[in-house]
DNA sequence: GGGGGTATCAAACGACCGTTTGAATACTAG
DNA sequence: CTAGTATTCAAACGGTCGTTTGATACCCCC
């Protein structure tokens, strides 16, 4: 069940629900009203506890993000840590995080899509948000892809692992239109696998 | 100028208006105020020529889709005529209209992103919607696509197309973190040629 | 040149939005 | 137990939402 129950405080369980619907109907699309609701609470707990609906979506974030970017940081070291690392390595180092988090729990899985919900939404504000909390993460793979991919130039390099965060995006968050059929979690450890796989010729090409 | 003033129709301001909003703030987070001001029409002009919100959306949506579809057929068609085309000239077939359509005029570039939105949209509604008016596109690709890749059973192949298919929406909406600094029209230009190195390496892939 | 569909308009509908209030309740420290 | 703080609650605030209405203007054909 997701933590949208009783063991939870009000404020968790606002941040579960809300990362829930938020995923499903976007930001502007949920209501705290949906919100409270679903998550058994009142409707001025979202007022008392983060201060605003657009505290509330910021907070979301943050919860997942910096759990995020902890992993992802801590595969990376593991991974430089190497002497012969590949690309693959780094390339896991960068996928896998997002993988596990986002089977952990029931949210998890809302998250991967309330971040692709976040790249849509061409509001300013979220993107620097964005940018504030994840771009150092970002720029640290960036060096050790680059590393690793001697032959491309800087802006080669920007431009190739920018379509790599695109479909990734797209795919963690089950934006396709095909349909898959096996379990969850074996629909995304395949899902990584070929992802890796992918990127990793689009990376190596000349 | 976009078509949201003079020697437009009514309902042809509202389209381009919408089309616009829509991409900038979400279908929910535009509302028909806005949209209806901006094109300098009455409210209710909406809902007399559309019905509701609800078909309005789908209308945007289906002007732009029944010219991208038949582009990207013809192009396809055209490659399909070369007795030795490659996996390059297919790609360009899939993603060049889509360019082209989003330099015609300033809606176009907009229509992207409200293609990108609507798959974030999980609203099962509307991807019905897109499944019935885009599917049989995606499935001659599909076909051609795996003419060129005979090493690629069925299911490898729609894994990778799937992954084309979100680096190419996202790239296309602009949904990348690394800012450009070129013009628009050139920049575009630069997405496509990355776009479609970067994707047959990857369908290449063994 | 008047009649009839077509289009536009201001105004209003009820519903829902995010937020605020002030009282009631729960909890905790002295 | 009590004083004081932290939390929950029902209710209401003003505002905006999508939609409907009925009157008004337009336009073209008979």
């Amino acid at each position: 069940m997701s933590p949208g129950q009783p063991g939870f405080s009000t404020r968790e369980r606002i941040l579960g629900v809300a990362e829930t619907l938020f995923a499903r109907h976007g930001f502007a699309g949920a209501s705290l009203r949906q919100v409270t609701a679903a998550a058994k609470v009142n409707l001025a707990a979202v007022n008392y506890h983060f201060g605003s609906k657009e505290s509330l979506i910021e907070e979301v974030f943050r919860r997942r993000l910096d759990e995020l970017n902890r992993h992802r940081l801590d595969a990376l070291a593991a991974v430089a840590a190497k002497p012969e690392h590949t690309l693959e390595d780094v390339l896991d180092a960068f996928v896998r995080p997002a993988l596990e988090q986002s089977m952990d729990d029931a949210g998890g899985s809302a998250f991967v899509r309330v971040l692709a919900r976040a790249y849509a939404e061409h509001d300013e504000r979220l993107r620097r948000f964005l940018s504030d909390n994840y771009g150092h993460v970002l720029r640290e793979f960036a060096a050790a892809f680059g590393r690793l991919l001697p032959h491309l130039d800087k802006d080669e390099l920007y431009w190739r692992l920018d379509i790599v965060a695109g479909s990734l995006t797209y795919a963690m968050a089950d934006f396709g239109m095909i349909k898959r059929r096996e379990a969850v979690g074996e629909h995304r450890e395949r899902t990584v696998r070929h992802l890796i796989h992918f990127a990793a010729a689009g990376l190596r090409a000349p």
